[in-house]
DNA sequence: GTAGGGTTAG
């Protein structure tokens, strides 16, 4: 009898210790490991509470396996029991077991901590959906909610798409259950419905003043009341309120801080970021890990090396102590940092150095890479990473696709969806740039119907990239059609859509969508203005793109780079006005470049502008000698003048310095009467296809019922001025030979990847009028509707 | 026994 009173005083004192150290801190669990070990030893058999209470405890020390054990040898584990494992389960990932737990528990001992367990290992593993299911069983069954339920159900409504309706049904129940004075309640319906606001499917300013609302009205705040508000308003992009917000809290919350400055991060606002950290180092708020971060990423952003390295020694200075992941999300920030500020090689060096890596520090190293045009060292450091995760072979496509490589950027994104990755918005936008440098029409197509499958249809950079394809496949009405139904638009939508009309000579219509964009106050970038210069130079709206180049540089304070300054000579060029070029020219900040003489020596090609041509000419031989591009564009225009001397010593020039070009001809119209010049070495048999081709076209015209009103006219120059064939290089002549087979009243696209210059422009031009259709002619990145004999792009040939 | 906020790679 007494033995048994003993044992019952030593369970007792077990489970007093065993209680002390449960609502102790973690550090005490190893402590109740010793006492339980020191049972074991003593030959003290734990039973039924005090078993059930140490599942808790191993549960609490990662040690489920062991908390397991227990659970399976005890004859009735209780509810406690069972909670803490279906948390400790769900934390661990595995909702599996922690599922086989719940629903191998009866109704009769189940309560509402035990759902609100299993609700929240749902909503932490991401399944809102489950989450709300279970929080209406719970109902079902007549459990009543309490704050932990509201509060992890609202969390997990997080997580689901379309929620507005949800969201008001459970601020309902909160109120009917009388927990709507609840501050953490509270804090997760302000939480909810900043989040619902922010969503790009609900509904917006109403669900933020219902936040605010909650908020003004509220009894008491605490610490995360304050985060959630302004973090609230913060990713609903109202700086301003949060700031204000901010100003007025009188509590030193870092983390509050921290969101306020990333903030200002995302949107660009790198001086108020800086400010605000300044400010919290004065008023003494502590500097954490976040607040490092944001700041260093704010200088990388907005190229402040020095900024950014002073607050790196600042770091290095004040936390010795730190452990090395503290630093990683330090180290990541500071090696995008570096490469952004144009160091990358030593953005390499920190990575190296780094004592601990995650996908984020190798994603940052092959983003530098490729952002650098770096391709071969970006894709063998893609190789080299022990693992990938999607935004690594995001980052591999669009760099592979944005540096041209278009078949790599299509083959690397089959071999990501043959590894098991799902393709994200981003990736399906590096696939379909992909196509657009490819000109892959139908592969383009496809994605665009995977996209929608996908339901991912109303992403912008996919939406973004859809419009580039278009255009560049040819389809600009596609172009306009994405641009048109995408929910969201930013700048690079409309750059990408002014840039669509101008390719296909739409010039006015482009100039009609930038003012449109500026009307929406968009600010137009550097890009904004490359493509509205091309749009009017392609046009010939030589007014307009003056005033737009002048309206660049003094009211939108963008400064203009060599690319914007080569625009407009070629704008000027094209019209013909050389005087005003050379102004520009002698303007110039810097020294004219490549691209600058380029764009000279094509207008005076054009005009026959022979002094400043070969001038511009000499500059680019002496700039890039081995640029073929250059003797074909001044034999060229030396052609356009009938200089056949000064042809041939081009050709010779050519030979003489080893540069081969694909056989090609030119065409001038003169007196009704198509002249076409073979300028470089075209063997016979090439010549005698060109013949046949056009004996077999004027065939097909006479039995269309037309009769060439033109004549061709070869002048061959390895036989000096012979005049032996009408016709033109075989592959443009086979196209032009192509549209004449096809239905009439049908547009006529051809993608071909043709040069138009001033031969087949004219033939192309000929051969609308002939046809009596539209016909549409690709040409590297620009388009030409031939309409009714005349060209979308003007008479500039 | 159960809940809720902030960072870095495109």
């Amino acid at each position: 009898m007494s033995n048994a009173l003993d044992v019952r005083k030593v369970a007792n004192r077990y489970a007093t210790l065993l209680q002390l150290c449960r609502s102790r801190n973690p550090t005490s669990y190893p402590l109740a490991q010793t006492i339980h070990a020191h049972m074991i030893a003593f030959g003290f058999r734990p039973r039924g509470h005090i078993l059930n209470r140490l599942i808790d405890i191993y549960c609490k020390s990662s040690n489920i396996t062991y908390a397991r054990h227990l659970f399976d040898v005890i004859p009735e584990p209780d509810i406690v029991a069972r909670t803490t494992l279906i948390s400790a389960y769900s934390a661990a990932g595995n909702l599996k077991l922690a599922r086989e737990v719940f629903g191998g528990t009866p109704l009769s001992m189940r309560d509402t901590v035990f759902y609100n367990a299993m609700i929240t290992g749902y909503s932490h593993n991401d399944d809102g959906h489950a989450a709300m299911e279970l929080f209406r069983d719970m109902r079902r069954e007549a459990f009543r909610p309490d704050n932990f339920t509201f509060t992890s159900v609202l969390g997990a409504l997080a997580l689901i798409a379309d929620r507005e309706k949800q969201c008001q049904q459970v601020h309902g129940a909160v109120l009917k259950s009388g927990t709507g004075f609840v501050t953490s309640v509270l804090n997760a319906l302000i939480s909810v419905y900043v989040k619902c606001a922010s969503s790009p499917l609900e509904s917006s300013s109403s669900l933020l003043g219902a936040a605010k609302k909650l908020f003004d009205e509220m009894p008491e705040r605490d610490e995360l009341t304050w985060t959630t508000i302004i973090t609230g308003y913060v990713r609903n992009d109202d700086l301003a309120t949060a700031r204000g917000i901010l100003d007025g809290m009188t509590e030193k919350l870092e983390v509050a801080w921290n969101a306020m400055i990333s903030g200002y991060v995302h949107r660009g606002f790198i001086q108020e970021a800086l400010e605000m950290f300044r400010k919290m180092h004065m008023m003494g708020i502590r500097l954490d890990e976040f607040t490092y971060t944001s700041v260093i990423s704010a200088c990388a952003n907005g190229g402040l090396f020095k900024h950014g390295k002073q607050v790196h020694a600042y770091i290095l200075r004040t936390e010795r102590k730190a452990e090395p992941d503290f630093s990683l999300s330090v180290n990541n920030a500071l090696v995008t940092l570096y490469w952004k500020c144009g160091k990358v090689d030593e953005a390499r060096e920190i990575f190296n150095t780094m004592p601990v890596r995650d996908f984020v520090s190798w994603n940052a190293i092959l983003s530098a890479y490729v952002n650098v045009g770096r391709i071969e060292e970006a894709k063998s450091f893609f190789k080299e990473m022990p693992e990938r995760n999607i935004l690594s072979w995001t980052v591999m496509i669009s760099g592979l696709a944005q540096n041209g490589f278009g078949e790599e950027g299509l083959k690397l994104f089959n071999q990501m969806r043959m590894e098991g990755f799902e393709p994200c918005d981003y990736a399906f936008a590096g696939a379909i740039t992909s196509c657009a440098v490819l000109g892959s029409l139908e592969h383009g197509r496809q994605l665009h119907a995977q996209l929608v499958q996908l339901g991912h249809d109303s992403s912008l950079s996919a939406g973004n990239a859809l419009i580039t394809m278009y255009a560049r496949c040819g389809i600009v009405e596609a172009s306009n059609c994405v641009f048109l139904t995408m929910p969201y638009l930013d700048s690079v939508s409309w750059n990408a859509m002014i840039a669509a009309l101008g390719q296909h000579g739409y010039g006015l219509q482009a100039i009609k969508l930038f003012e449109e964009m500026l009307k929406e106050d968009l600010v137009p970038d550097r890009i904004t203005f490359l493509t509205v210069l091309s749009a009017c130079s392609h046009a010939g709206l030589v007014k307009e793109g003056r005033h737009y180049f002048d309206s660049m540089c003094g009211f939108y304070g963008v400064t203009p780079g060599e690319d914007h300054y080569a625009r407009l000579i070629d704008l000027l060029g094209r019209a013909g006005k050389f005087s005003e070029a050379k102004d520009v020219l002698k303007s110039l900040p810097f020294e004219p470049g490549v691209a600058i003489w380029e764009a000279l020596l094509a207008g005076c090609r054009i005009h026959g502008n022979m002094e400043l041509g070969v001038q511009a000419a000499e500059k680019l031989f002496e700039l890039m000698p081995q640029h073929d591009g250059t003797y074909v564009l001044l034999s060229n225009m030396y052609a356009t003048a009938g200089r056949w001397n000064d042809v041939a010593k081009v050709r010779k020039l050519m030979r003489d310095r080893g540069i081969k070009k694909e056989p090609g001809c030119s065409w001038v119209e003169v007196e009704n009467k198509v002249h076409v010049f073979l300028v470089d070495d075209t063997v016979h048999h090439e010549v005698q296809a060109v013949y046949n081709h056009l004996e077999q076209l004027v065939l097909e015209m006479k039995k269309l019922g037309y009769i060439p009103d033109t004549k061709f006219v070869l002048h061959d120059m390895e036989n000096e001025h012979k005049e032996s064939v009408l016709s033109t290089h075989s592959e443009k002549l086979a196209v032009v030979f192509g549209l004449m087979k096809l239905p009439l009243g049908a547009t006529i696209r051809v993608f071909k990847n043709l040069r138009i210059c001033g031969d087949c422009h004219n033939a192309f031009k000929y051969m609308s009028k002939v046809v009596g259709r539209e016909i549409v002619v690709r040409d590297g990145k620009r388009f030409h509707h031939f309409r009714n004999g005349e060209c979308s792009c003007g008479n500039y040939w």
